[in-house]
DNA sequence: TCGCTCACG
DNA sequence: ACGTACGTGAGCGAA
């Protein structure tokens, strides 16, 4: 059998992979989808073909000799995606990792260094088979070559093979032919011009009649139609020139050695780095060589003896710290006491050889285990996962003892969706771990990616300036989450329940009236059949449109309400379902046996700093709306207590004012308090007292815009105003305060420089979109960029309030307690005889939380429930 | 599971 | 010309 030689059309294939596989990122943020597509490709064609010979041929992005000729045609090529073009250097290194054979020369394109290496392995009596999402490449097939056209089907790749015969049958034109086949018609997607008025039919028909565009000329008087032939005869200068745009090079003058392009072993491991570092990690399995985990799992113990255990932890706490992860229970094994926890050991590790997985079996139990890490936490520092969960288990009393290790990954890099210790092995310690390892060896990995991420996450830590923040409100913070989780908030139940009853009532009245002027009964809560009743049954004027139909969102229904009553019902009903289903009756499954509701605050969620609160969520709890409001009766304290209600006035306003140093607003702040009046007084140059409610509205507005990372549209949207006049609000405001404007411009001029916006506390935002080719992208990081270090930093500010205000309660043993923070809000359940304290602490630990250049003011409202108390 | 809608700051 | 305000979480319907 004759050796094949496989060819790669380089940026074609990368180009399909682009565009074909939804984005990827790896844990530096470098765009990984190309790549991806591309190998996957490869492995698959390698496998189908296994050829002797491999070659990968790239374009050089210079003019090439074919096309400098005529640069009015090619030099309109749209630039590729910057998402692409930083993958294919990447790409390059990838291959020459695997140690293919990749050729690109100056002046020449792939489809000619194609040409040429395949006459040359032809020559050589090789099988030729050449991938390529290129129909241009048609023109090389002959009864060796084949040319492999990937296509997408139904999401399946599937892949069209051309030998000249194939050409033949789908074309009706030989290889040779197809290329005057393309200088007839053109190619719009290779700005090949062909011949105007010719198309892929007309083109067709010429050149299986005269072969050629030259032999079509020579016969042109004959040609029919007869528009082809007048085409033909008053552009035949530019059909000659697309002829030789379309004309591959096959004896381009290259230095190319086959014995170069002999396949070797790709699974090298310099690959498989690449491979952890891309985070390919299906294509792992491909290596045979000795992954770097196995050294690793060489040093894992299992540990069942009780004495043995405590050696270790004696052991372990001689170092400076040490990793420590909770297990499952094994199924097998038998422990003499039940405990609750669900765990049933404990992974330690300490250094690279110091891994032990320590099993709750006989005599050792889970609570001897619980405090030999709680007295393991008195001489070193325990690194964890997700410390908070832990402290209901292991008492911990000193931030300063432990290292969280979600927590630090977060800090790091704040945007991804989730921080489990796998997901940290592999981007910080290129560890690509099996999720399917199960027992002591998972433990044992748990416990070590911990240790070792540890180190590595410090370090990153303070080289990007967020240790401190880490050390001195993170990690304090962990603990007042955790005091605040386990405080939950008193819920009155039987009421809670009542008013889902009353709101029950009012649903049905107005399910029946909303059907009555429908003239039929459907579901109200489907946008969908809602959109199709109001705007096609009842031919109501619509507005936008979503992807999936008519929007039917409260904006649209709003401007529709004054004229059809019905809408005016339905926004009720609404309103009045999101009450009931979200509130009274999804509050209500979570208060527990003590009558409280113990939510989770989340440390790690948001890409600004703030924190998250879920199960259920208690920072949208209604307020703006008195029928929502109305819930905040059921939140109610503890007998013997009230509460007391804080929160910072304008925070956001106010730290925009510091940052930016602009005098006149600092001014305004220090002067008086209503803010957007001042606002409105110097922006309509108004006297203060002559503002009317019109411009105060606007410019509390245009306040607001400006922290949201401000544009002409959101503003119109907003006032329901004209662009025009949301521009010149926008214009006057900065022209008032020049300060804010050169802060903001800074900010995204930083942003694009650096790749991230950082607060005042050193918490810091990537922005990758600012780099993204797409203008939305871009104009969205923009916004982005202007607002998170105003939104993150009132969040740095109100942890440090909040891990005060903790500590001042706690220190003083005092009774009261903190149980819900709402960003610029804290709830304090304060036992009625500390009330006067508890309120100079709050007032005293928010205000002084930082050190403006403008006062930090709070707002304090006392109540018997929450409804009261704001 | 995704998109829509809507509750909050 | 593009089509948007920033940050969240939950419930629902439709697939």
């Amino acid at each position: 059998m004759s050796e094949k030689i496989v060819l790669i059309d380089g940026h074609s294939i990368l180009n399909r992979a682009f565009y074909g596989v939804p984005d990827l990122t790896n844990a530096e943020g470098l765009h990984t989808n190309a790549i991806y597509g591309f190998l996957n490709i490869l492995f698959k064609i390698l496998e189908e073909e296994r050829p002797d010979y491999l070659t990968v041929a790239f374009d050089v992005h210079a003019p090439t000799f074919r096309h400098k000729m005529f640069s009015d045609y090619k030099g309109t090529r749209k630039p590729m995606a910057e998402e692409l073009r930083q993958q294919v250097p990447v790409m390059k290194e990838v291959l020459r990792a695997m140690k293919i054979k990749i050729v690109e020369q100056k002046g020449l394109e792939a489809d000619d260094l194609l040409g040429t290496i395949a006459g040359i392995g032809e020559r050589a009596g090789m099988d030729v088979v050449i991938l390529s999402g290129d129909r241009d490449l048609l023109q090389l097939a002959t009864d060796h070559v084949k040319i492999r056209i990937p296509k997408t089907k139904q999401g399946k790749t599937e892949i069209e093979d051309y030998y000249a015969a194939d050409v033949k049958a789908r074309y009706q034109v030989t290889p040779q032919e197809f290329i005057d086949l393309k200088a007839l018609m053109g190619d719009a997607s290779d700005n090949i011009p062909g011949v105007p008025s010719i198309g892929e039919k007309t083109a067709t028909k010429i050149i299986t009649e005269y072969g050629s565009v030259e032999n079509a000329y020579a016969h042109v008087e004959e040609l029919k139609p007869p528009r082809a032939a007048k085409a033909l005869k008053e552009h035949y200068d530019k059909a000659q020139m697309s002829k030789i745009l379309a004309t591959i090079e096959v004896n381009a003058p290259i230095s190319y050695e086959l014995s170069e392009a002999k396949i070797g072993n790709l699974y090298t491991e310099e690959a498989y780095e690449y491979f952890q570092k891309l985070q390919f990690k299906n294509l792992l399995g491909r290596f045979d060589v000795e992954a770097k985990g196995n050294q690793i799992e060489n040093a894992f113990v299992r540990v069942t003896d009780k004495q043995q255990a405590e050696e270790l932890f004696a052991r372990a706490g001689k170092e400076a710290f040490v990793g420590v992860s909770f297990g499952k229970e094994e199924k097998d094994a038998v422990p003499l006491f039940s405990h609750s926890s669900g765990f049933g050991s404990v992974g330690l590790a300490f250094s690279e050889k110091e891994i032990y997985t320590i099993v709750a079996e006989g005599e050792l139990t889970m609570e001897d285990l619980f405090s030999l890490v709680e007295t393991l936490a008195k001489t070193t520092v325990v690194a964890l996962f997700d410390v908070k969960a832990a402290l209901s288990y292991v008492r911990i009393e000193d931030p300063e003892s432990c290292f969280d290790v979600g927590i630090a990954a977060y800090l790091l890099n704040p945007l991804k969706s989730d921080y489990t210790w796998l997901d940290v092995a592999a981007e910080h310690l290129s560890l690509l771990i099996d999720e399917k390892t199960e027992g002591y060896c998972r433990s044992c990995y748990e416990a070590y990616v911990i240790w070792a991420a540890a180190a590595v996450l410090e370090e990153k830590m303070k080289e990007s300036g967020t240790e401190e923040l880490f050390r001195t409100i993170e990690m304090p913070l962990l603990f007042t989450l955790f005091a605040m989780e386990q405080a939950g908030v008193r819920v009155e139940a039987e009421a809670l329940r009542f008013y889902g009853e009353q709101l029950g009532t009012k649903i049905v009245e107005l399910e029946k009236e909303i059907y009555a002027q429908a003239g039929e009964a459907f579901n109200i809560n489907s946008p969908k059949q809602l959109g199709v009743i109001l705007f096609e049954k009842l031919k109501l004027p619509h507005g936008k449109k979503t992807k999936t139909g008519y929007s039917t969102a409260a904006d649209v229904l709003d401007k529709l309400a004054p004229e059809y009553p019905v809408v005016e019902k339905i926004l009720e009903y609404r309103q009045l379902t999101k009450l009931k289903s979200t509130y009274a009756d999804g509050l209500a499954n979570y208060i527990c046996a003590d009558g409280r509701i113990h939510g989770k605050f989340n440390q790690t969620i948001t890409a600004t700093g703030r924190i998250s609160s879920t199960e259920p969520n208690l920072q949208n709890i209604p307020v703006r709306m008195e029928l929502g409001r109305l819930i905040r009766k059921v939140f109610i304290p503890e007998e013997g207590y009230v509460f007391v209600d804080a929160d910072y006035s304008q925070i956001e306003l106010r730290i925009l004012a510091h940052c930016s140093g602009d005098q006149e607003l600092i001014h305004a702040y220090r002067e008086a308090k209503d803010i957007h009046r001042i606002t409105a007084s110097q922006v309509f140059h108004t006297p203060f007292d002559e503002v009317t409610e019109l411009q105060r509205r606007n410019a509390k507005a245009v306040n607001f815009g400006i922290v949201y990372g401000i544009s002409s549209f959101g503003l119109s949207q907003d006032l329901s105003i004209t662009r025009k006049e949301a521009s010149e609000y926008i214009d006057r405001y900065f022209e008032t305060y020049p300060g804010i404007k050169k802060f903001l411009d800074d900010t995204v001029a930083h942003a694009k420089e650096m790749g991230y916006v950082v607060t005042l506390f050193g918490r810091r935002r990537p922005v990758p979109e600012l780099a993204s080719s797409n203008f939305m992208q871009r104009a969205f990081g923009e916004r982005v960029a202007m607002n998170a270090p105003i939104q993150g930093t009132a969040a740095d500010v109100m942890k440090i309030a909040m891990i005060g205000v903790h500590r001042e309660l706690t220190e003083r043993k005092m009774k009261s307690r903190l149980v819900l923070q709402v960003h610029d809000e804290l709830l304090i359940e304060a036992y009625e005889e500390e009330l006067e304290d508890v309120k100079k602490i709050l007032k005293e630990q928010m205000e002084q939380a930082a050190q403006l250049d403008v006062p930090l003011e709070v707002d304090m409202h006392t109540g018997r429930n929450w409804y009261e108390a704001k």
